[in-house]
DNA sequence: CTCAAGGGACTTTTT
DNA sequence: GTCCCTTGAG
């Protein structure tokens, strides 16, 4: 969280913290859960806490862990309490579950068969796998896609469940073909000294619980455990704190159930909301006067979240004077949308005086982003944009630090893979599952099996001896890193394996690329210099593990004057003056598939809530008439989150274009959302029990999308005819599970939208 | 072995 | 509209 406004500038002594601030501060010892509503001043009330302890000698630094949610969330607390101390806390371990529990495994990693320089695998890496693994069992990626397996596997392991528990479990024909890949996971990451996401918190978890002299060496040293963002801890999660925690008890966590919104992730709101029951001398503390936001702003806030029913409840207090109304403004299409928001942010500035800085555009997806880009890019408004292509996702990055990877582990068969390829040198497919084969029987990476000329006999000479070459090159790098450091490992890696060179011969666009070398060899030098490395851990290893784990949001630096851009979900933690939340329709916000689930409805509205409560004095609602996705235009409705109690909380307006198109019908919200007109009873019933009955789907009906029934008899134009055996989703996201007359076309999941699909009468 | 063209599936959110 | 995978030509 950004500072809270009355606070920044006191120290410890705090005498303008709150009654409960103060209670949270002061609190002795034994587990303490502060319910920290949104804008109530909690980082401060973290930091003071801490700086506390420490000031007053109650523990030291290296006694206490603190955990956040984003790395940008822990720098900026670690600086915080620095700034309260006087100096910086050395040896306190702040940072996120993920980095806290890399760190921990590093230190530890022959307990879990890892060496100390593992390379951690993002989803991409992991998906690979999955792949490979599904191709050797021979689980067809077309009747479960590898993302649905992954994200199981995900699951499971989130939920802390083994695979042999899996497999005991597993009961549907999906969760059998997911066995024996999860069967065989873990030994692929082993043999790749490598771990994945969910193995940053679970195996933590498993050391602490085999091991029971490394627990009780972490728990004595941890005197003091600190979570933030309770509310979006996963079972791994909130085993690991219990773990640490249990002896002494002396844990504070800090969260809002009202702005749990990871649950697709695997997080439990149920860890906060039953806190007092797994630690029963807990203390309670309810932080609820708003420092942030207008009496306006926090009424929309209350009326909204008032609607889920999963919740401990608590309204929050404005402690702010007066200001704007809320406005809900209608557009014609998403392109209106944007015209509106980019027109709104220029006249801020030119009547205002309004920094760009001041403003952020918050949407659900990310797709969302491209339309508001081309309407501030036509006005010249700069903007930042989080999130969305993370940097580290470009080709180029990816293609060296995969290089950096294997010089840094050997055995990291995944970027070996990528490596050898990056720049091409007659090496590819092939080849490589050739080597793949030798190499599994030898039992060796894939680099020691390119090295070795008793594992390519199979290979032609000039395979051979591009296998050997390339083997020598990381050789030498090795070698290199050894007393190199990184980016000067980076500069010479361009140059001596050609990529530069490679780069170059692809035109504009190469060079484009080759500025973004240039710009992670930079980044390289600036983490040296800031963090210092880390203690054991040696700086290739460093810098590839932040690589890894820094998300778009902790990039984010206080740059030129810019108009923010991120998702919602980014946008957790943060605060802007002034904020667009875009997009409010049925459909996208709240998605469609959360309409037959009334967790995950609880759960979008939830977003919403954390989106209204960024705003400190104006906050804008847009939504569109209608809408392009995936190329095609659409016609919605106004979100189910515009209830008619919120709606008295808005001012309602539409864009002159709307106005224009005689189809707004004045300025009303609710007259001229056709789905609702059509029958004026039903939208209500509707929006009570939005799950239950899929009866419900006026809002599809505007979409075009034919509706099947399980059983019924289909046509496709390529596939012939079939049965639908299954379906899922709803509107523009239904899918169906066809079985197919034909044999060598069997089951297929199709999206209805695109598939075509004819009723059969055959 | 590589690249280009064509077709299919598909967009939720992130450490 | 885009990404990713397959396929076929060179």
């Amino acid at each position: 969280m950004i500072a809270s406004p009355p606070g920044e500038k006191l120290a410890t002594a705090g005498p303008s913290l709150n009654d409960a601030q103060r209670e949270a501060v002061e609190h002795g010892s034994g587990p303490l859960l502060v319910l920290a509503g949104a804008g109530s001043g909690k980082t401060r009330v973290l930091t003071a806490r801490i700086a506390r302890l420490i000031g007053d000698g109650i523990v030291r630094p290296d006694q206490v862990l603190a955990v956040t949610f984003t790395n940008k969330a822990a720098g900026e607390m670690r600086e915080r309490i620095g700034r309260l101390l006087g100096s910086d806390p050395a040896g306190m371990w702040v940072g996120t579950f993920h980095a806290i529990g890399a760190r921990m495994l590093r230190a530890n990693a022959a307990l879990v068969g890892r060496t100390s320089a593992f390379t951690i695998y993002d989803e991409d890496d992991t998906l690979s796998v999955i792949k490979r693994l599904m191709d050797r069992h021979r689980v067809s990626p077309k009747t479960w896609t590898p993302r649905a397996i992954s994200s199981a596997i995900s699951d499971a392991r989130n939920a802390l469940v083994t695979p042999a528990e899996y497999a005991r479990l597993a009961q549907t024909p999906f969760a059998k073909a997911v066995v024996p890949v999860y069967n065989d996971l873990e030994g692929a990451f082993r043999a790749a000294n490598a771990v994945g996401f969910d193995d940053l918190l679970g195996l933590p978890v498993q050391l602490l619980t085999e091991h029971e002299d490394v627990r009780e060496r972490y728990e004595k040293r941890f005197r003091v455990i600190l979570v933030d963002e309770y509310q979006d801890t996963n079972r791994a999660q909130y085993e690991f704190v219990r773990l640490l925690g249990a002896r002494h008890g002396d844990v504070v966590v800090v969260g809002d159930d009202d702005q749990s919104i990871y649950g697709w992730r695997g997080a439990d709101v149920r860890n906060i909301l039953d806190f007092e029951r797994d630690y029963p001398s807990a203390k309670v503390v309810r932080l609820e006067e708003n420092y942030r936001s207008t009496p306006q702003v926090l009424a929309l806030a209350n009326a909204v979240i008032s609607e889920n029913e999963e919740r401990r409840g608590k309204v929050l207090r404005a402690t702010r004077p007066s200001g704007d109304p809320v406005v809900l403004v209608a557009a014609l299409d998403d392109r209106d949308e944007a015209d509106y928001i980019a027109a709104e942010i220029e006249q801020r500035r030119s009547r205002n005086g309004e920094p760009l800085g001041a403003n952020a555009i918050l949407y659900r997806t990310n797709a969302q982003s491209r339309v508001l880009e081309e309407s501030l890019r036509r006005r010249a408004i700069p903007y930042r944009l989080v999130g969305a292509v993370r940097f580290y996702d470009r080709r180029e990055i990816k293609d060296l630090l995969a290089w950096l990877r294997l010089i840094a582990n050997p055995a990291d068969d995944e970027a070996f893979r990528r490596a050898i390829t990056a720049p091409r040198r007659g090496i590819g497919e092939t080849t490589v599952e050739m080597l793949a084969v030798a190499a599994a029987d030898a039992g060796v990476p894939l680099l020691e099996a390119a090295r070795r000329e008793d594992l390519t006999t199979g290979a032609r000479i000039a395979t051979r001896n591009a296998l050997a070459d390339f083997a020598a090159v990381v050789g030498r790098f090795r070698v290199k890193a050894a007393d190199s450091s990184v980016d000067r490992l980076i500069l010479s890696l361009v140059d001596e394996i050609g990529y530069a060179n490679a780069l170059r011969a692809e035109g504009p666009e190469g060079l484009e690329r080759l500025d973004n070398v240039a710009e992670l060899a930079r980044g390289a030098a600036e983490l040296v210099i800031d963090e210092g490395g880390e203690v054991g851990l040696r700086p290739l290893d460093h810098f590839l593990q932040r690589a890894t784990l820094v998300a778009g949001l902790d990039l984010l630096g206080p740059d030129a004057d810019a108009v923010t851009m991120m998702t919602l979900h980014t946008a957790k933690g943060l605060e802007f003056p002034v904020v667009f939340i875009a997009g409010l329709e049925n459909g996208l916000f709240p998605l469609s598939r959360s309409f037959d689930d009334p967790a995950l409805l609880e759960e979008e509205r939830r977003l919403f809530y954390v989106g209204i409560t960024r705003a400190e004095r104006k906050l804008y609602l847009t939504w569109a008439r209608s809408r392009r996705r995936n190329g095609e235009l659409i016609s919605s409705a106004i979100s189910t989150f515009m209830t008619p109690a919120a709606e008295k909380l808005v001012e309602p307006q539409a864009t002159i274009r709307l106005r224009a198109s005689g189809r707004s019908g004045g300025v009303g919200i609710r007259a001229e959302s056709p789905p609702r007109d059509w029958d004026d009873d039903a939208p209500r019933t509707w929006r009570r029990d939005a799950s239950r009955e899929r009866a419900v789907h006026m809002d599809e009906m505007s979409q075009d999308v034919p509706a099947f029934v399980q059983g019924e008899r289909v046509k496709h134009k390529t596939f012939g005819s079939g049965t639908i055996s299954a379906m899922a989703g709803a509107g523009r996201d239904a899918k169906v599970t066809v079985d197919f007359d034909d044999e060598n076309v069997g089951r297929k999941r199709l999206v209805v939208a695109f598939a075509g699909l004819e009723r059969g009468f055959d």
